[in-house]
DNA sequence: GACGTACACTGTACAATGTACGTAGTTGAT
DNA sequence: ATCAACTACGTACATTGTACAGTGTACGTC
């Protein structure tokens, strides 16, 4: 990992990229554009979805839409951080936001919770895909309207409601992390994760004294080996988001008496 | 991002040296070694601490040990990645874990938060070291049987403690991870936390309709402009607490009926 | 119709990184 | 004295993001 340089930041250039708006005000002189930046974002995105985000380098996506490394930067100035805000943008304007319609509080938490579940699915490059700050889009601002409204009606303050869908996104985040790690272990061992549990379990005995770490030992074993890691993420997403709304609910009926 | 190779990886000979059993029988042959293991991960948390995980590279901790860069492969053989699942083995082994005393279990657990995010204000570069499997090394398995114990008398069975703890940690990381960004923005962008959204408010408010995202242009001000970074990651820590204790306090509730 | 300006495009080059490989030196056991 | 096992390290390479300079193109202006 390299700290290779950023490129020059410019967060105006940035958001005008995000919105697509064009800030020259000429633009019909020199050469047709022979490529868009959504081109660019889309294959960046699909080699990102196929391979993984190690695949995406300035290089593969230059190749996929046919051109020169460099030409990429007439498109994306800012480079790969650049890019990379770009492609998160796009994939959550992208995402479903079915209206509500009779639908509970619960309910509609739960479906926000769910939709970000499938989109972490969908693109599993997205939890490595850290940026400093979300890049301020209409992806994530649609995202995040539609998201808000879920609470509405509730009688929570409007700080209370942005500190309930971080503390949901959070749990749902951490939940997608725990699932990528999962997924991508049997690849990079060349094992089934049953197997690779068995192999570690059998190492460890050896190393460790089980008297000294009885509750590890026990509980460990039997959540790594008996369950699959993909099970283990969705019992832990059932388990977990149970627990959200439960805790939620106790602040809205707090609210309520109030 | 180089996908830069990740040595030869060996399950066997990183469990070993997590637990600093040597496995090679004979060791009196051949020269003296002039580092250990434990010196080599001292100076690679010493800079990762003070200048982040970036400034971690193999030729930075053989400086700060005074050998040459290849030298470092003699200790840690799998090399920077093994060497990463080390750093945080021994992070985890040197935290604080004060006896539970007369506490109740709501104080156990929260107890166990804070010391997780005391961990994480201390050692930042821990977000950023994701490892597709933990290191199952003294560090990691202490860690978790103390934690586990949290759960003692509570009525639950041994996968309801792990998906209890799975659960709180999940949401200090994500807490830490809040505030790890904002923590490193200022410095990215040399800016102060409220310019910087000041800025980026007055841009937005040039290309966004506010009537089309009526709760997040009010929400997302509040939250972002009123508050500064640390401050709001404060907030969202002391809110999310709150939850995840009623949330669990439903669950244990309703063992203790059963 | 000539022309110049703003733009698209690209080749080359560089610094940083992880690490494979081969070589040289060291030391205790035999 | 010999040697095998071990430490130490210099060199080399592939891969990455991107700065920079040069080349060509097409439209607006005259």
């Amino acid at each position: 990992m390299p700290p290779n340089k950023p490129a020059t930041p410019d967060p105006a250039r940035t958001l005008s990229l995000l919105w697509r708006h064009s800030l020259s005000p000429s633009r019909t002189r020199g050469p047709r554009p022979s490529l868009t930046v959504d081109r660019v974002v889309e294959a960046a995105i699909t080699l990102a979805d196929e391979q993984g985000l190690d695949a995406v380098t300035v290089r593969s996506v230059a190749e996929a839409v046919g051109a020169s490394p460099m030409s990429v930067y007439t498109y994306v100035p800012g480079g790969k951080t650049e890019l990379i805000e770009l492609m998160i943008d796009v994939v959550y304007l992208r995402a479903d936001r079915p209206a509500w319609g009779e639908l509970g509080w619960r309910e509609r938490v739960l479906s926000v919770a769910n939709q970000n579940r499938a989109l972490h699915a969908a693109h599993p490059w997205l939890i490595h895909a850290s940026t400093s700050r979300p890049p301020l889009g209409p992806g994530v601002i649609t995202k995040y309207e539609y998201e808000l409204s879920a609470f509405d009606g509730l009688g929570l303050s409007d700080v209370e409601v942005d500190a309930a869908l971080t503390f949901v996104l959070g749990f749902v985040q951490a939940n997608a992390r725990s699932a990528a790690e999962a997924a991508a272990l049997p690849e990079a061992t060349a094992m089934t994760d049953a197997a690779w549990w068995e192999a570690q379990a059998e190492l460890l005995g050896r190393v460790v004294d089980p008297t000294k770490f009885p509750r590890a030992t026990r509980i460990g074993e039997a959540a790594g080996t008996a369950q699959g890691g993909a099970y283990q993420a969705e019992a832990a997403y059932r388990f977990g988001m149970d627990r959200v709304l439960d805790g939620l609910d106790q602040l809205v009926e707090r609210k309520k008496k109030a």
